[in-house]
DNA sequence: ATATAACGTCTTTTT
DNA sequence: GACGTTATAT
């Protein structure tokens, strides 16, 4: 059943090999029997390890290498491995090996208060932020910065913030996200432990290396520079992540890197209709800078690619609900991006419909799950600023921000840890103004954290902390004054408790696993419908796929213009997820900062050849103006479009002018009609 | 100085 | 339509 190709590849043993390959040829399906193959010639599974990009696939590799082999191979994304890593090492670099992983909000928290300690203006903060995650990525501490070409004010911010930000970490005895990778290579370009990993791991292999950022290239550069057996699979075509750093081009440079490479291509589909396959690929060659690929299948002709341009949002949202009651079947709704589900939910919800979103807010990133672990950690941890603050006021007790502000600078002054300071200021009188009220409660708190430490000191099971920690705070009272959402609330948090009371391992590793486990299995059941971003069903194919909200300027989107290359990818991708139907929906009006807006349907419905396409409404699939549309031109003022006809320059509107009462034809080209 | 209500603002995508 | 910021009351 294997076809010749992918038998070399999973065959391969010794030696770098690259498979380039288009979707739907069975890459991750190589990759899988490749593992299996090895072990079953005899290596130890545990010189192998497998490298994704999210916990879902690592998992699902997971499974499927133990159902061939029933051994249990090491398969992780490379922000787990940078963590095992660093856990054992990072002491090389004058880092505890206990500390935390911030995720993006509280490393958003932290920054904010970086922010607030130095006196800048918070409306850099984002930019600030791509900037740090950036230079990270790229491997530029903050020492290494090339000052010369920053000279705008917001990089001065950077260039003093980014310092100060990672001391603050550190402090914070925590570690972020993008230091996972960060920090890891690093490390590794230390001799002693560069040799140590690289006899570690004997066999490497990656999944969606079109995806690799510059960190973890050279992750993997150096895990595998001694005995080269790297073994990467990819599709440039499916690169969507350059906004984090990835470089597509690492592989198509990867002979230059690994030289005498073998290189295996697979070229023959096994998801894909041929109308979907073929829609697909009509689609992506718009896309100037790429290689071309030959990619095709010899399955079914299958149905034609569905086209709906709704007139309104919630037409958009009855078309596919309607489709989706037609038959239960094995079935996705991709979007752009995330607020989109919403209209979805509602429907669902009120037709009783189960379905199960992907990605948006995990678990472990509600409040109320944040804010207990946050005590947890204070049980642990003495100098975790983040988490102090966002407990001090749980409940309201009239602790603030200039307090907060105050203490920080106090405690920057005397140059001890929280815990001292905290101590310090209820002993001494006018160390820092508070009121007699403050005082108390803040007196309140932190004989709630001892109480914790004290009860962590003798009982170390997770669940019985936070039932302790429930039982003797005031927390759940707190939640009760947002009726509303409470019920909701509480549930999460027995759904926690459930968790904690099945976990292995201490409470250090309890907050590693939640904080890389951005989704949470505990809902996967047997949902038929999933919903989720494009991005998210990367490596998935499903029977049926609608992708939805296929308007100009929300896909593509408005704010990449300039990426418009990559979101044709990203097209492609939800495209060929799809193994039986395809539907992609639009719609003319859209809901946009709180106004109901004019819409048009995506140039990308636009690009895909007519031949593998079916349109299912009575409008024609154009990205411009509909007769009857309300235009706006410079000269002429304000007008309504009456006619729309293709003349030897192209699309050619009759507009009626209100002003001048008259009709003007104008070329869609040169006239600068806008919407009105 | 904090808490709350009203106001204005701008939305990508993820580990 | 969520979010953060600012004005106002406490
Ligand atoms: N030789 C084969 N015979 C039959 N089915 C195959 C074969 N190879 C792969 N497949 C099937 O093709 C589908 C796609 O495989 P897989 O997900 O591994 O592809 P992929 O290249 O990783 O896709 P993508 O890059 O689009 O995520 C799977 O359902 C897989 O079982």
């Amino acid at each position: 059943m294997w076809n010749n190709d992918q038998k070399k590849a999973i065959k391969h043993m010794e030696g770098p090999l690259l498979i380039v390959a288009g979707a739907g040829s069975g890459k991750t399906k190589v990759v899988t029997n490749r593992i299996a193959h090895l072990i079953d010639e005899g290596i130890p599974s545990t010189d192998i390890l497998g490298l994704t990009f999210t916990n879902k696939a690592a998992k699902e590799m997971r499974d499927r290498v133990e159902e061939l082999t029933k051994e249990d191979v090491f398969i992780s994304t490379f922000h787990s491995l940078g963590a095992k890593i660093l856990r054992e090492s990072i002491y090389k670099i004058e880092y505890k090996t206990n500390f935390s992983i911030f995720d993006e909000e509280d490393s958003l928290r932290l920054l904010k208060s970086c922010f607030r300690s130095l006196k800048k203006e918070e409306k850099y903060l984002k930019y600030v932020k791509a900037k740090i995650s950036q230079s990270k990525n790229n491997l530029i501490s903050y020492e290494n910065i090339n000052k010369d070409s920053l000279i705008s004010k917001k990089d001065f911010i950077f260039l003093e913030i980014y310092p100060f930000y990672q001391k603050k970490l550190k402090e914070c005895n925590a570690v972020d996200f993008d230091d996972l990778l960060f920090l890891t290579a690093l490390l590794l370009e230390k001799k002693e432990l560069r040799e140590t990993y690289q006899k570690r791991w004997s066999f490497i292999l990656i999944d969606e290396y079109q995806d690799t950022n510059f960190s973890q290239y050279t992750m993997a550069k150096i895990l595998s520079e001694k005995h080269k057996n790297i073994f990467v699979v990819g599709d440039p075509d499916q690169s969507i992540y350059s906004w984090r750093g990835a470089r597509y081009e690492n592989i198509l440079e990867f002979d230059k890197d690994f030289k005498n490479c073998s290189i295996i291509k697979l070229e023959q589909n096994y998801r894909s209709s041929q109308n979907i396959l073929l829609a697909s690929n009509s689609l992506i060659e718009h896309n100037q800078n790429r290689y071309k690929k030959n990619l095709f299948s010899y399955l079914d002709e299958g149905e034609k690619v569905k086209i709906f341009i709704a007139e309104d949002e919630k037409l958009e949202c009855d078309f596919v609900i309607k489709k989706i009651l037609e038959q239960d079947k094995e079935r996705a709704i991709f979007y752009r991006t995330n607020a989109q589900s919403r209209i979805f939910e509602d429907i669902l919800i009120k037709k009783k419909i189960p379905y199960i979103i992907y990605g948006s807010i995990s678990f472990y990133q509600r409040k109320e799950i944040k804010d207990i672990l946050a005590f947890l950690n204070l049980i642990i941890s003495d100098d975790d600023f983040i988490s102090f603050s966002r407990t001090i006021n749980l409940p309201k007790r009239g602790i603030g921000k200039t307090t907060l502000l105050k203490f920080l600078e106090l405690k920057e002054k005397n140059n001890l840890s929280l815990f001292s300071l905290c101590q310090k200021i209820l002993k001494e009188k006018n160390l820092i103004k508070i009121t007699k009220k403050q005082k108390e409660s803040f007196s309140e708190y932190l004989s709630l954290i001892f109480r914790l430490r004290d009860f962590y000191e003798k009982n170390k099971h997770i669940d019985e902390i936070i039932l302790y920690f429930l039982k003797n705070s005031d927390y759940l009272d707190y939640l009760k004054e947002d009726p509303d959402t409470y019920e909701e609330r509480k549930e999460n948090i027995d759904e926690l408790i459930k968790k904690a009371a099945t976990f292995e391992g201490d409470l250090y590793k309890f907050f590693e696993e939640i904080t890389l486990l951005t989704t949470n299995e505990v809902s996967e059941k047997k949902y038929s419908l999933k919903l989720m971003t494009i991005h998210n069903s990367k490596g998935l194919e499903f029977d049926e796929v609608f992708i939805v909200g296929m308007d100009e300027g929300l896909f593509p989107h408005e704010n990449c213009k300039d990426e418009i290359e990559e979101e044709r990818r990203l097209c492609y991708v939800g495209m060929t997820r799809a193994k039986k139907k395809l539907y992609l929906t639009c719609s003319l009006k859209r809901f946009l900062h709180g106004k109901e807006r004019i819409a048009r349907p995506s140039r990308f419905l636009k690009e895909i050849s007519k031949k593998y396409v079916e349109n299912l409404s009575e409008r024609e699939i154009r990205n411009s103006f509909y007769v009857e549309d309300r235009v706006f031109h410079k000269t002429f003022g304000i007008g309504v479009v009456k006619r729309v006809y293709n003349t030897f320059y192209g699309d050619t509107y009759d507009v009626f002018f209100e002003e001048e009462n008259q009709i003007r034809s104008l070329i869609a080209k040169y006239a600068k009609l806008e919407k009105y």
